[in-house]
DNA sequence: AGCACGCCGACT
DNA sequence: GTCGGCGTGCTC
């Protein structure tokens, strides 16, 4: 008897363990370690899927059960993918199922509960009116709660269940099956070619004719829907030709296809300094250092540097995965990988339907594409040979995972090529201070490219003083600079983009009489007014609120709109130029599927002068007649109570300048600031990323920050605010006897920026220093501590937010 | 996390 | 004597 080992899905630290299952002896020849399966759990045996990771003759387990069914046909993980769970899990510290599961394409199984009648007495209807509905066939206990329009309770079936009057069981399925298609084939071919001769005149099996006559000259298989659209044939025509044997069918699989249209894209011939990157690239990956930071400007032409590396490895054998911040937002990129490689590329990002996720992720574990391009989650696609990761723009927040296991894919890419001894690029215009200083460290590779490809020019920044307007007595949202370039590149019929970082229309609204400054209700979150729906609206938690006519505490009549969103800066340029076409690019308006990429295409095709829009249109978009770009505010992100504040600050300045100037004519960006002395706005506008580095990296040394140090942030959440300050203050005490350990700080506890969202209090901890040493050390602690309370507590190292 | 078991009080 | 409330402890 042979006993597999198995690790069930569940991210329970108390179930975080392999299960000891027996194996009936004819599973005994299928079964595999890599295998999904399904077992029988707990004291109610119900069902539940996990992965066997280790077959053996043994058990120190009593009582065994025999595993249920087996999932797949065939083993999903490889043993060394497997290994690599296990050690997310520990650097994490998810359950090995949570890490497992990365690297797997399915979603949760779909459980569904069946119930019979066994027993028609009619003393039990009068108290169980749904016995009324249930046959002494299998039915899905959904489908009567939808006939009778309510929940049936768990208690009472359990108790119908126990006397005999119902059977209640219960089924595990996948919720995305390979994709199957019908195809059509002529039986016999003489017999066939019998068949039309003789009928050849018979005008009542034309169609049927006509059918024959292609898949005799096509000699194959032939979809049925293929025939069905070309001949106009419709199902009956089909059957007929069945019935009479003359062509037989078969179940195909199929890939759903997550990219509909065909893309060429031709090669390019490198320049100089792209043929230099890469030759240092793969001279110093020969040598060891396989890590490189491509440290190229706008417009250098990383992807077609990528886009060769691929090639060299690809002639080797070996896989490669992209990395791209978000597939949505960057459509163009995705076009020229699939133009250059065709079939050989596989996307993988989350927008992508569950069937054709599924379908991708197979034709990658099958080596049917050795390359994969996708968002943060494609680090874990099952690549054969892989041996290069690229993560593009580098810096992006997006390559860290918000939800537990809060990996950053950038390690991940680490770890993987490490056991392959594969090579790593991260290419970025505005490196992560982090990734720089590893490369000025030595730790990287460093490869710079300063020329732009096409030989454009950075656009001219200019910064406008707001104080001074103030002063001049302007209390509108636009300098008169901006005033004035605005009208000037509208004359000349050139395109402007207006970024702003806030979307509504105020952002915050208050009494001038007493100061009451309108919150949400659940949140600690100040109001913001939207024009479209004349509501204050909750950017938190969503909540719409009437706007008071009168102030809600003093009565008085002055409350009034301060701060300014898209919409506003919508409103103001339609009074300031009426007759300008404006589109608008935020949440709002791109709520509807697609909405993104119709705004897009819509600027693109010149069907509007301006673009108003969020962080959304810093990234990717490439306008070719974009001349004019205006920062309409940028202090509330510089201003933010988190280290990496200065780091998003610039980032987003030089993205979003980099949309001015990408074609023939010269590019001007205009930055409105209260602070027009901050260095970061300063280094910004000269496009001088290296002296930015240098002030920055002397902040972070200066305040301890990483890359000095490590941050490990605790959040701890609870509706119950006396009991989340209670406990946070006993963690405290707790804390305070590590810190004898000299490598370790702890700041706090303190309530958060953001102090409350959905009526849920947060309190934090920020503990700096050897913190990848402790974190175990301190998440028993805080687990054993809160274990039985109504707190909940996440925990992340160098979080990207800290509000 | 579920789920069953078991001990206790309330009630026909 | 039965029902249901929740505290406890286990899950191969």
């Amino acid at each position: 008897m042979k006993i597999a080992s198995v690790v069930i899905n569940t991210s329970v630290k108390e179930l975080d363990k392999k299960f000891d299952y027996m194996i009936s002896e004819d599973m005994e020849d299928i079964i595999k370690v890599g295998m999904r399966v399904i077992v029988p759990f707990g004291l109610g045996n119900k069902l539940i899927d996990g992965i066997v990771v280790d077959i053996k003759e043994y058990s120190e387990g009593e009582n065994l059960k025999y595993i249920y069914d087996i999932l797949d046909e065939d083993i999903i993980i490889d043993n060394s993918t497997l290994d690599l769970a296990k050690q997310i899990s520990n650097i994490y510290l998810c359950s090995y199922y949570d890490a497992i599961k990365l690297f797997l394409p399915f979603s949760n199984l779909k459980r569904t509960v069946l119930i019979k009648r066994l027993n028609f007495d009619e003393i039990y209807t009068d108290e169980y009116d749904f016995l009324n509905y249930l046959k002494n066939d299998y039915i899905q206990l959904e489908k009567i709660e939808r006939l009778i329009n309510k929940k049936i309770k768990k208690t009472q079936l359990i108790k119908l269940y126990k006397k005999g009057i119902i059977d209640v069981k219960e089924v595990l399925n996948k919720v995305v099956k390979p994709k199957k298609e019908v195809v059509i084939k002529v039986t016999d071919e003489f017999i066939v070619r019998e068949f039309i001769e003789k009928n050849k005149q018979n005008k009542r099996l034309e169609k049927q004719i006509s059918v024959l006559e292609v898949l005799l000259k096509r000699q194959e298989f032939v979809l049925l829907k293929e025939l069905v659209d070309t001949l106009n044939v419709s199902s009956s025509t089909l059957k007929a030709l069945l019935n009479k044997g003359l062509i037989l069918k078969e179940y195909v699989e199929v890939y759903r296809n997550p990219i509909k249209d065909n893309y060429v894209y031709e090669k390019v011939v490198l320049n100089q300094e792209q043929e230099n990157a890469i030759d240092n690239i793969l001279s110093a990956y020969r040598n060891g250092k396989r890590v490189t930071l491509l440290f190229g400007v706008t417009g250098s032409g990383k992807t077609e540097i990528y886009i060769n590396l691929i090639e060299k490895f690809l002639l080797e054998g070996y896989g490669a995965i992209v990395l791209i911040p978000e597939i949505s937002l960057t459509p163009q990129t995705v076009e020229r990988f699939k133009g250059r490689f065709g079939d050989k590329i596989a996307v993988l990002h989350s927008r992508l339907s569950d069937g054709e996720r599924y379908d991708e992720w197979r034709r990658i574990y099958k080596g049917e594409a050795q390359i994969v391009i996708g968002a943060r989650s494609a680090v874990f696609a099952p690549v054969k040979n892989l041996k290069l990761i690229i993560v593009d723009e580098e810096h992006e927040h997006t390559y860290k995972s918000e939800i537990t296991p809060k990996y950053d894919a950038r390690d991940i890419a680490k770890l993987r090529l490490e056991n392959v001894n594969g090579l790593l690029i991260l290419g970025s215009a505005t490196p992560s201070i982090e990734s720089y200083f590893k490369a000025k460290n030595g730790e990287y590779n460093l490869v710079e490219i300063h020329k732009r490809a096409n030989k454009g020019v950075l656009p001219q920044v200019n910064i406008v003083d707001m104080r001074s307007e103030l002063k001049k007595g302007n209390r509108s949202v636009f300098s008169q600079v901006l005033l004035e370039e605005i009208a000037l590149n509208l004359e000349q019929r050139n395109q402007i983009i207006l970024f702003i970082n806030r979307r509504g229309h105020s952002t915050f609204v208050s009494c001038r009489a007493c100061g009451y400054v309108a919150k949400c209700l659940d949140c600690d979150i100040t109001l913001t007014y939207h024009y479209y729906n004349n509501s204050l609206s909750c950017h938190y938690c969503g909540k719409n609120y009437i706007i008071p006519s009168k102030c809600p505490k003093c009565k008085s009549q002055y409350i009034k709109y301060f701060g300014a969103g898209t919409e506003k800066v919508e409103t103001e340029i339609k009074k300031y130029f009426p007759k300008a076409r404006v589109l608008r690019m935020d949440m709002d308006t791109t709520r509807y599927k697609g909405a993104h990429e119709d705004i897009y295409r819509a600027f693109k095709n010149g069907d509007a002068d301006i673009l108003i829009g969020t962080q959304m249109i810093a990234k990717g978009m490439d306008f070719k007649n974009v001349t004019l770009v205006g920062i309409i505010a940028i202090d509330t992100i510089l201003n933010l109570p988190d280290y990496k504040a200065a780091e998003r600050a610039f980032q987003l300045i030089s993205q979003v300048s980099g949309r001015a100037g990408r074609g023939e004519k010269s590019g001007k960006v205009i930055i409105q600031t209260y602070e027009p002395e901050n260095p970061v706005i300063q280094f910004a506008s000269f496009h001088d990323y290296k002296s930015f580095y240098e002030y920055e990296i002397k902040m972070r040394q200066l305040m301890n920050n990483p890359p000095f140090t490590d941050i490990l942030y605790l959040l701890l959440t609870s509706q119950n605010e006396q009991e989340l300050i209670k406990k946070s203050h006993e963690l405290a005490q707790y804390f305070n006897d590590m810190t004898t350990s000299k490598d370790i700080e702890f700041l706090g506890p303190s309530p958060c920026y953001i102090s409350k969202i959905k009526n849920v209090f947060r309190w934090n901890f920020v503990i700096k220093g050897n913190v990848k040493k402790y974190y175990a050390n301190i998440y028993q602690i805080v687990y054993n501590l809160l274990n039985s309370s109504n707190i909940s507590f996440t925990m992340d190292i160098n979080p990207v937010s800290m509000l």
